[in-house]
DNA sequence: GAAATGACAGAGT
DNA sequence: GACTCTGCCATTT
């Protein structure tokens, strides 16, 4: 487990029920901006349940790869109150976590 | 130390 | 709007 791993997993956990990040954003909380690709490989290769990765999308909204059971990842964002729409999510921009501080 | 891999992002076609 | 290609960063072998 490297810092900045640790640092990513923080973030992905700070992340509130019924938002989402993208892994860019999620990079950049971290520290590392652009570092999206690094997080996808650290997330996944850190598969711990206080861990929502779910709560983890893709850039516009969408889904991302996901190689398990991805309806389950959009399943869970559902039961959250994230509004999902086959590979990408509805009102993104108002789930969207820092988003614009939520006000 | 270098090369390959990867739950990505952005721009171009 | 969807698909393809390149670029970036960090980790792992």
């Amino acid at each position: 487990m490297t810092p900045f791993a640790r640092r990513v997993l923080a973030v992905v956990r700070s992340i509130p029920a019924g938002r989402v990040a993208t892994y860019g954003d999620v990079a950049r909380l971290a520290g590392a901006t652009g570092a999206a690709r690094a997080v996808g490989n650290i997330v996944r290769d850190c598969h711990d349940p206080s861990v929502p990765a779910h709560r983890v999308v893709g850039a516009g909204g969408q889904l991302g790869g996901y190689g398990g059971q991805e309806g389950l990842k959009r399943r869970l964002l559902q039961a959250e109150g994230v509004v999902v729409h086959g590979r990408r999510i509805r009102g993104f921009a108002g789930a969207r976590w820092p988003g614009r501080g939520r006000r």
